[in-house]
DNA sequence: CATGAATGAGAGTTCATTCAT
DNA sequence: TATGAATGAACTCTCATTCAT
């Protein structure tokens, strides 16, 4: 039994119930394990939802930055940054949505540091919107609300895309740097060749099937 | 004392803590009264959820249908819907998001009844955005991905908007409206005059102010 | 609204599901009152209950009182005592059970005074058949076990006997003089011509139908 | 600590206070537990009950067919089956109390069940009446009335009992069975010598002492 | 590595009772 | 006479957590 086992339990129980509404021994029968035999590997229920979290938001962020790597051109940017959200989000819907919906549940400490993370990861988009108004290749009437709408977008990606659905992944990040291109006004050429889109990684949080 | 005001301090807990995670007696004090007093008031913590959500997806319901009568034009319809939208959820910002998040928290015969409401509104959009597709309004890759995509950018408003902030409501829905006109790749013309956006109704439920 | 309504209701509710399992507002909207205007009525729950079990015993010694002036003989003292118990219980089961059963509900000094006229009910029993025994009209092996057996036999009346059942309240008067003389061995003519049995009165606290 | 201890307090309790009157945590502290720790050993309150009361009605019927196995003759089944009901209620008097007065605690579902044992032993008691009236070894004016007599007056002995009281249990035991004998005028010989009496067990549940 | 037993705290809910109206 | 509002206490039951085995 490893670690990992567990936190894909909670995952889905998280996902699927809420944090504050699952119980540790739900978790327990989950994995087959009496709920005491939970704490030789989790330290408590928040430090699992901590431990969950942590691993996300540094996936993000690293993968993020790895995205951001193929390019130096703002524009290309933000398509690598839109694809790896949407892919990473589609990949890992259930730990995307815990940690997003969940930062409520930990205690201020912990709160704080996964809100660091998180503007972080934000902070890159930021970046790459600014970046390429200054240099004129995005129209927009508020930039704030630009970034604000095409993050929102992407997270939503999990409420209801499926592996095995009409739409591919590719097909889906595509579809999101089109509509990306549209809000900031970049004429319609994709500006991402399909084999360069960012590949994302399941992360070992993801439980394998929601059921 | 009012029914009111017991929803309006359950709104305020339930978004800041989560439904689960809120009890009753804090509920109670929140309002100054006993807990148990709450009973005479609400027939029991769920019930008090579920009259908050049915009342809030009503009233999404109604004044969405009530904004769709200013006009016949798909193009225009489907802009005072994302109008309302933005309206509705900037408004009443707790109470719109305890009703999509807490849907999980309701017994299964109650999330039904629940779920149908959102449904009928979401057809809404929906109907509006077949329309006109179909009159070659609308030019977009896929219509589905674009409809969550417009719900899911409108609903994130009630993570950011304050009535004090940078931008007037009026102005935020304008922005909106731009944004939807680009995705759905509609000429940049206002298609709708800032004196015929579509004036939101705080609802008893939401919290007076955020605190 | 008389009194009499209310502990008509108590007692058939205590009969039903006990004192403790009964809840005030229950009986309340039984007798269509706010449970607050009961206070009116009675002074709290264990004052209407000590009011019904006062009234059914004062009732039964009186009762019995006046049955043992039909005859000096202690062999026909008995039997009128018998079937005053049996005509008493059978006239108001629910009263009788409940008089019995929830004496342990009383705080202690309540309890007392109904176990002291419990008592002297019983005395009356255990003085006719001393009496009798003396004269040498009863014969059994224990008076104590037989003047029990004899007491808990009518008792248990209250559980099956229904008015319009197989047999007549004064034909189970006689089969109940029968099986005490019996038990005392008392010579197999009848001691009481069924004119001469004792007609019990139905009180006020006595559900009307047992429904 | 085991399921009998706990099980053992709750008669004692229940006993005396009746079941609605006892609470969760008082039964805890009777045994040295904490509220908690008793849904270890116990499903709830009401399986509790359950338990307690389906061991004592299988108990009464398998005893009451053992005893019914020392003869074929109607008139020495019914003396051994009112031997072993009063032994048995003498033995368990609080168990055989709770068994019999809080069967309207149970819910629906389970207080058929245990209604449907209970008719079960006192179909045992019918039969060999019936057996014995049709060999004609029993003259009564009414067999259901002596049955029930018959059964209440046994059931009685719980309220009186005590096993250092001036009459030992086997006392007790053939002077019910001499009163029956005589309610059902079979002539004056015990049908029964001492040594065959059904010795009856202690059950689990019955409490050692009754403080 | 795994668990049954144990617990204090707290959950949602109902209780009998009071009181201003 | 009657009631809605209010409450402290208690209810049954579940929680996350610990620890000896």
């Amino acid at each position: 039994m490893e670690l990992g086992k567990v936190q894909q339990a909670a995952v889905a129980c998280f996902a699927q119930r809420g944090f504050a509404a699952t119980g540790i021994r739900e978790l327990g029968s989950a994995v087959g394990l009496n709920s005491a035999t939970l704490y030789h590997y989790v330290g408590g229920k928040e430090d699992l939802l901590l431990g969950i979290m942590n691993d996300c938001l540094s996936a993000m962020i690293s993968g993020a930055k790895q995205a951001l790597d193929g390019s130096t051109d703002p524009v290309r940017q933000l398509a690598l940054l839109v694809a790896f959200h949407v892919g990473f989000t589609a990949t890992n819907p259930s730990t995307a949505r815990v940690t997003e919906y969940e930062m409520r549940a930990l205690s201020p400490a912990a709160r704080k540091q996964m809100q660091a993370l998180r503007d972080a990861y934000e902070q890159l988009f930021a970046d790459a919107l600014q970046a390429g108004e200054r240099q004129g290749s995005f129209s927009t009437a508020d930039l704030g609300i630009a970034r604000l709408a095409l993050m929102e977008m992407g997270t939503g990606v999990s409420h209801w895309y499926r592996p095995d659905g009409r739409l591919s992944l590719a097909e889906v990040q595509l579809n999101f740097i089109s509509l990306a291109m549209r809000i900031l006004a970049v004429p319609d050429e994709f500006p991402l060749p399909p084999q360069q889109l960012p590949v994302p990684q399941v992360i070992a949080s993801e439980p394998t099937s929601k059921d």
